[in-house]
DNA sequence: CCCTTGACTATCT
DNA sequence: GAGATAGCCAAGG
């Protein structure tokens, strides 16, 4: 079996599961976290093939929106788990200022978001 | 070993 | 803002 996926997913799950309710990261951001720079795609797979229950909802693109089609059914259950966590949608597209006023973890958002979150 | 895929990202038009 | 293009990298055929 291939050695990197065996650190990689782990790696990746940690990280997602850090995510706090109401924030949310982009697959690039997991992935550098997780200590994987430039594996976006991996973390893609990483949470497809995960077992545990992950909030894999939380992981988006970069430019905020969903990373499936809206036609796909993962999009709809996706919108609705943010949307149950208080984060705002405007026409399919997560509004980034509220997710960052509904996080509570300021330490874990200033790693994600910048050190100045001013 | 070569080619295609993919829940991606960045840049240019 | 929407398309096209290039870069990215593991997994599977």
């Amino acid at each position: 079996m291939s050695n990197f996926r065996e650190k990689f997913d782990p790696a990746v799950w940690r990280i997602v599961k850090q995510i706090p309710a109401g924030s949310v990261l982009s697959y690039g951001q997991v992935a550098a976290l997780a200590g994987y720079p430039r594996h976006s795609r991996q973390v893609a797979q990483a949470l497809r093939r995960s077992e545990e229950p992950l909030p894999w909802h939380r992981v988006i693109k970069t430019n905020f929106n969903l990373a499936s089609g809206p036609d796909a059914h993962l999009y709809k259950e996706q919108m609705a788990r943010l949307k149950a966590e208080g984060v705002v949608f405007d026409n399919g597209r997560i509004v980034a200022e509220r997710s960052r006023e509904e996080s509570d973890s300021e330490a874990l958002d200033r790693l994600l978001w910048g050190p100045e979150p001013d």
